[in-house]
DNA sequence: TCTGGGGTCCTAGGACCC
DNA sequence: TCTGGGGTCCTAGGACCC
């Protein structure tokens, strides 16, 4: 096991994105929408400092924003994708070994700075970051991954650290755990901390000191390995190579409710067919499909959810295979006479395409199906998304989600990209 | 009226087997 | 009337993450 590890973080990173392009939205209240717009997943300090929450529905706020003329924007997934794959670019000159944590996060080895560099060398990783991405981010250093995080929560919380805190120090531990509530600890949510409030742990210092079995006892083996990292005895190495995946999932919230069986439909073929291209795109074919849909838990009405699975005679990545078997689970799940809110497409029994068990009597030539996928993601690809899909997939849905305010494309679309006059 | 999406891991409990 | 024990596998559900 290697060390100290480093936690990079984009500062409020959806809102950030959308700052980078837009620099007049620097000094306003900024939120970015989750999908449909729904709740708010991303929040400028001003928008934070006005009381909204992380996940606040905007519809509960919609006074508030109109009175501080809060600027809120639908989420652009293309776009905060791209600059998460610059910061990665960026981070990438600072250490051979990076882990891409989640889109706005990575872990790097330190292994071979000096400790007494470690300092400026958070500070560098910030300016370049800054320089290169417009993304403004936050640098936490520690002997194992889960004090790396904590720095790094420190260093976003305290503006004193300079967007930079170092725990690799015994006496810098146990100054910093002392100060950091429990829940703030990576790994202990909402349930856990209630738990370890009942014993009195209140604080990541009380955690840490906690003895072993008695953490056994409350929080499992999770909690037990969540003690020995924040004692600095690192347990988690970095993952450089993605694990591979168990199962991919295409869901969605519609724009309106769904009450007749042929929109349902329309809308589960174009989940499986999203679904299979993810596949494709992992090298991956599934054993298992499942439909799931659902009424609106939150108004009251007539609730009706079920999910209906199929198995496939033999692992599938093809469009076709997997549009049907969506369809078909669909229509078993399929109840008439309700309001359904949101529905999805989950695969399961994930195996490497070069791993499939032939069906001693299957309906389709493998390569003739791989080749054809390979020309439809080709095409998709360079001439875009949707340009070839199933016949029962249609051009525009009529369910599709809300968007209202979605910034352009500004780095992954000619037409999109902003000009500069000089 | 309006409340996200996509993952991982662990555990408990039932089915099944010898 | 008395009615085992221990193992594996699978699934559903909880907890957590961003």
């Amino acid at each position: 096991m290697a060390g100290p590890f480093a936690l990079v973080d984009g500062n409020n990173f959806y809102v950030s994105c959308e700052r980078v392009f837009d620099p007049k939205l620097a000094v306003m209240p900024v939120g970015v929408l989750s999908n449909n717009d729904g709740c708010f997943i991303s929040r400028s300090d001003e928008l934070k400092a006005l009381g909204v929450k992380m996940g606040q529905p905007l519809f509960e706020v919609r006074d508030l924003v109109r009175r501080h003329g809060v600027q809120v924007f639908s989420s652009n997934y293309t776009l905060y994708g791209d600059m998460s794959r610059r910061v990665l670019d960026c981070l990438q000159t600072f250490s051979p070994a990076v882990e891409p944590y989640s889109i706005d996060e990575s872990f790097l080895d330190l292994g071979g700075v000096p400790d007494r560099e470690l300092q400026d060398f958070g500070h560098d990783i910030r300016a370049q970051v800054r320089q290169w991405t417009g993304i403004p981010a936050c640098v936490g250093i520690g002997p194992s991954k889960t004090l790396a995080k904590l720095a790094n929560w420190v260093a976003k919380k305290r503006p004193e650290h300079r967007g930079v805190c170092i725990m690799t120090e015994k006496d810098a531990q146990d100054r910093i755990l002392p100060l950091v509530p429990v829940e703030n600890v990576w790994g202990i949510g909402r349930a856990s901390a209630a738990k370890l409030a009942k014993l009195g742990v209140c604080t990541a210092a009380d955690l840490r000191d906690m003895p072993l079995p008695q953490v056994r006892k409350a929080l499992t083996v999770m909690g037990e390995r969540i003690v020995c990292e924040l004692r600095g005895l690192p347990c988690l190495d970095l993952e450089l190579v993605p694990p591979t995946r168990q199962g991919t999932a295409v869901t969605r919230s519609f724009g309106h409710p769904v009450t007749r069986w042929e929109e349902m439909r329309e809308a589960l073929a174009g989940f499986a067919a999203r679904a299979a291209e993810k596949l494709r795109h992992h090298g991956v074919v599934a054993g298992y499909a499942q439909a799931f849909m659902h009424t609106n838990r939150f108004n009251g009405g007539p609730q009706h959810s079920a999910a209906h699975g199929v198995t496939f005679p033999q692992a599938t990545g093809d469009t076709r295979d997997i549009v049907a078997a969506a369809v078909r689970a669909g229509e078993a799940a399929w109840k008439e006479g309700f309001r359904y809110a949101k529905a999805g497409v989950v695969l399961s029994d994930l195996m490497p395409c070069d791993a499939v068990q032939s069906a001693l009597f299957r309906s389709r030539d493998p390569d003739r199906s791989a080749r054809l996928m390979a020309a439809m993601d080709a095409l998709n690809r360079t001439l875009g998304s949707g340009t070839v899909r199933p016949a029962s997939v249609p051009r525009k849905a009529s369910w599709a989600p809300r968007a209202g305010n979605m910034s352009p494309c500004y780095t992954t679309r000619l037409k999109d990209v902003p000009e500069a006059k000089a």
